[in-house]
DNA sequence: AAAAGTGATTGCAAAATGCAAGCACTTAGA
DNA sequence: TCTAAGTGCTTGCATTTTGCAATCACTTTT
């Protein structure tokens, strides 16, 4: 599936796996979405990604450790995880939000998330990592008392569409 | 070239330009290896990229803002220079490169690099974007009396080629 | 037994890629 | 002036990847 490693340099062995529109919206899906189905991931996708490329990326990043699949019987539902590798793409992320927001222009609804990560700094997104950890590895957050990262996002994300428009409903878990 | 906002979410946003395995990797050559002519890129390339993929994303990435392009008389020596856009790429390219450096494997020559700038952290990075401004846009350093970043890149570099190997010249930049 | 839901696979047209060759032009050297 | 080398591309063409719709084999629910 993937033996192409064209140089051995560090960026390069990063956009081997990453450097792929789709590998990184999937990601992100399951990240900031999460989503943990095939099909959930096709029915919510804001880009529309199709089932043949979703599986083909889902086995991709399988295979190169960013994800990992609950080998349920044929038919069942299979559960997609994030591994440790996979977690740490966060950083990366949101690298990409914040240029997006600076450089590019998008709808304010789907701005918000990624405003309240540049704004977090670097606390919040190791937040978000060992809230991560919790979800996919079962690994207890460090500081149980503190409010979930992903609380936060949604609670600004709600407040930014009450402001805008005439308040719908979430729009996304 | 490129009408194709599937979505407006920033880090979708900036996936559209950079979620390319050539463009950043044309981006990274100019970046980090100071290449700013089309034939350099082609004749120092680690991985080998064709004339016309890179005919293709210098005109893409220059289409995008990231890149702006001196417009000398047909047969002469054009320059690519990157914008401030295209230097606030930097920090989305450490956090490729801590990512690759961690989870990947590959030469220890071109993993230096990523290293370094790992080590050297947030003022590390900005010092190289100030030092890029200086080199693209002409933009006097804040502090010039600081060594240049990618001098004490070059030296580690050298630092490790000397003891990885019996000392070959600079390979680079 | 039927219907709905699961993660895919298949067929096919269109687009992107990779490779070698060539092009129109300018500059440097004899 | 003639030649050679250097400039940034462009062109063909075979191969691969993508995108889209339909379908499949299987399980669960009704």
């Amino acid at each position: 599936m993937d033996p192409s490693p064209r140089s051995g340099c560090a960026i390069n062995a990063a956009v081997e796996v990453l450097g792929d529109p789709w590998s990184l919206i999937v990601l992100r899906d399951i990240m900031f979405g999460n989503r943990r189905h095939f099909r959930e991931l096709i029915a919510h996708s804001e880009e529309g990604i199709a089932t043949n490329i979703l599986a083909s990326r889902l086995k991709q990043l399988v295979a190169a450790g960013l994800l990992s699949r609950d080998d349920a019987r044929r038919g069942q539902r299979v559960t997609y995880s994030l591994t440790e590798a996979g977690i740490q793409v966060l950083p990366i992320m949101v690298a990409l939000g914040n240029w997006g927001l600076a450089h590019r222009d998008g709808e304010p609804r789907l701005r918000v998330r990624a405003a309240l990560l540049r704004d977090g700094g670097p606390e919040l997104v190791a937040a978000m990592m060992d809230e991560l950890r919790e979800l996919h590895l079962g690994i207890p957050r460090p500081d149980p008392d503190t409010p979930r990262p992903s609380k936060q996002l949604q609670a600004a994300y709600q407040t930014a569409m009450r402001d805008a428009t005439g308040g719908l409903s979430d729009g996304d878990s």
